[in-house]
DNA sequence: ACTTTATGCGTTTTT
DNA sequence: CGCATAAAGT
């Protein structure tokens, strides 16, 4: 079984995937069957008798470590189940689960996600006594912390570097981040980067903890390398003590610098791990020549990296196509036109995607696309569970889950009439920090806390968790799902009627919810990992697979995929390279490696689509250049046609 | 404590 | 413009 995987690989892959111990660091360009091959690797290891339990393999996103290890298993077995596997986050939670005591932490500490930190920062500024016109707002001290926290460096060098005009703020900054750490640990929770933080932490804190993990990870493979940032390079580091490690990657497609990744990580390899074997994979299996031609032409305005150059294997195709257009709305048209030719030429519409530098670009094909009844699958800017319903409604399982969980219980009473921040501060106080729900002494305790006039509303849905509890504590199980439907019926439809203009649709969303849960394990694994996987539904399992539907995705969240049929629209300056990301210094090499990633999507078919005119803030338009990544490259190389609509 | 009005401010990318 | 948060009014 394994033989005919690894019989299918070419000589520098089948060097790759039997190379022995050591590091080793696979340069693998895009297209050039990287998961093929670490696939392969995982598979030989097991079949050559290593414990699957000592292989650790870091990926991207826990979608992609699914799918790899499906694909091991298929070779060698079920035995890869012990695998451990997922995302730095994943598994950093899943080590402080079985050690967040030695940091002071419980081990059932929540993970805050990013509305819950927002809170936290704004209870901070306010504590410290600093807002206003002048001072940073919250979202930007996120950034700022978590610049901090991923390039493990000071706040004050941050602030140096990222707010260099206003020196004098800098001491205030930092007391909200201060206060901001004490109230995290007070409530018990950790933000993302407390996950990878505060792991390298215990590391260096315990290092009989350290050598305990590092004796059981013999092997080590870490995808993606290229956009793993300090703190993650320090975690794998510290694990690998200079041992089996594999790290996979290709310097041109390092796209999250913003997020701290920084591609010296994968450059320095070879010195960080002296005697590191480098094989590169050069042969492109997915693209035409003449969409690597473009590729290759566009990275090389870039400087400062590995050399490489995509070498195609495929036969000749059509060449990529400019198509100038009128504005966004023509745009759409144009796409829309195409999508029916290529149908009529026997593609599917899962063949074809269309890829943007910001959610926002492709808010008037969604519009065509709906009215057209073209199927067609968005990965969203928010996902389900960042929505402010499904957030009230897991509020409350978080609270019955864990009763010193503030963030939840203000969510959860907060939604109650008559209860706003006061009251619940006064109420949390009076409970002593801690509401359990799922005892009916916690429950009359609570109601007890608040102010007489909240009690009502609060009485059906004591009972209805009282219902819940009892037939948890009778059968031993778990029915959320009834619980959410009565929470529901008994309160929260009103109070969505009351709120919004579309409640019914957002109780579809919240059946959706509950039924993800009832397939899945325990009520407190699902809630961690809402957590982690933020915005996906691909990530947790919303889609089912297999549908024909166009897919529109940001180039970030196409990383590693590939379809016959590209489309990237918006190619215009200040758009895609996006005006933001260039900023003050003029580098524009990050969203040049973005492009590349974009164009190396495409198997067979590429379209680039540049309007002439984009809508202003206002709602009128005005004229916008093209691409600066269409004008570097040699005319020769694409087509240009002009779309006929407006 | 809740409702209304003013202002502001934006539209990167995500674990 | 349209949404979200802040300030002022009831």
């Amino acid at each position: 079984m394994i033989e005919n995987l690894i019989e299918k690989l070419n000589p520098e892959q089948h060097e790759a995937a039997v190379a022995g111990d050591g590091p080793l660091l696979i340069l693998a360009a895009a297209g050039t069957g990287k998961t093929q091959t670490l696939v392969c690797r995982v598979a030989h290891l097991v079949d050559s008798g290593v414990n699957p339990g000592s292989i650790l393999l870091l990926t991207f996103t826990n979608k992609a470590a699914r799918e790899m290890l499906e694909r091991a298993r298929a070779a060698v077995g079920p035995a890869v189940g012990d695998v451990w596997s997922g995302t730095f986050h994943h598994v950093c939670n899943r080590i402080l689960r079985a050690n967040a005591q030695v940091l002071g932490y419980r081990p059932n500490f929540t993970i805050a996600d990013k509305a819950d930190s927002r809170s936290l920062i704004a209870k901070a500024m306010a504590e410290v006594g600093v807002g206003g016109d002048k001072f940073p707002k919250r979202d930007v001290l996120a950034s700022f912390f978590g610049n901090a926290a991923n390039r493990g460096i000071s706040l004050e060098d941050v602030l140096e570097e990222k707010y260099p005009g206003h020196p004098s703020d800098h001491g205030a900054i930092v007391a909200v981040h201060d206060a901001y750490v004490r109230l995290k640990f007070d409530a018990g929770v950790m933000d993302f980067d407390d996950l990878l933080v505060n792991c390298v932490r215990l590391f260096e804190l315990k290092p009989e903890i350290l050598d305990y993990y590092r004796r059981k990870f013999r092997y080590i493979l870490v995808d993606e390398y290229q956009d793993t940032n300090t703190i993650q390079s320090r975690f794998v580091d510290s694990l690998a003590g200079g041992g089996n490690i594999t790290a996979v990657g290709d310097d041109f497609q390092c796209i999250y610098t913003w997020r701290g990744a920084d591609f010296r990580n994968i450059m320095d390899f070879p010195s960080r791990y002296p005697g590191a074997r480098i094989i590169k994979l050069e042969q492109n299996y997915r693209s035409t020549p003449e969409i690597l031609d473009v590729a290759n032409a566009s990275i090389a305005n870039n400087h400062d990296q590995f050399a490489k150059k995509l070498r195609a294997t495929r036969g000749h195709g059509s060449k990529p196509t400019v198509y100038r257009v009128y504005d966004s709305m023509a745009q759409s048209m144009e796409i829309l036109k195409q999508i029916r030719n290529y149908l009529d030429m026997g593609f599917t519409y899962s063949d074809m995607a269309v890829l943007y530098r910001s959610h926002f670009h492709s808010i008037d094909l969604q519009i065509l696309l709906a009215r057209s009844r073209i199927p067609f699958r968005i990965t969203s800017g928010m996902g389900v569970f960042e929505t402010a319903h499904v957030k009230d409604v897991l509020s409350l399982l978080r609270l019955l889950c864990d009763p010193q969980d503030s963030l939840a219980f203000e969510r959860f009473f907060g939604l109650l009439p008559k209860l706003g921040p006061q009251s619940l501060a006064k109420m949390w106080a009076k409970l002593g920090g801690a509401c359990d729900l799922t005892d009916a002494a916690g429950r009359a305790a609570a109601a007890a806390a608040m102010p007489p006039t909240a009690r009502s509303a609060f009485e059906p849905i004591s009972h209805a968790i009282a219902r819940y509890c009892e037939a948890k504590a009778k059968t031993g199980d778990e029915n959320v799902g009834e619980l959410i439907s009565t929470f529901i019926d008994n309160f929260y439809f009103a109070y969505l009627q009351k709120n919004f203009d579309n409640p019914e649709d957002r109780v579809d969303d919240i059946n959706e919810v509950a039924v993800q849960i009832r397939s899945g394990a325990s009520l407190a694994d699902f809630l961690q990992n809402v957590a982690l996987n933020t915005n996906s539904e691909a990530e947790v399992g919303l889609n089912e697979g297999g549908k024909d539907e166009i897919r529109l995705s940001t180039v970030h969240q196409a990383k590693g995929l590939e379809w016959p049929i590209v489309f990237i629209i918006c190619a215009n300056e200040d758009m895609f390279p996006s005006s933001r990301a260039i900023g003050d210094n003029g580098d524009d090499s990050e969203e040049r490696r973005l492009f590349y990633v974009a164009v190396t999507r495409a198997k067979s078919h590429l379209g680039i689509f540049v309007p002439s005119s984009r809508k202003t803030f206002e709602g009128g338009s005005m004229p916008c250049r093209p691409s600066r990544f269409i004008k570097e490259i040699p005319s020769s190389l694409l087509n240009v046609k002009f779309g006929a609509y407006r």
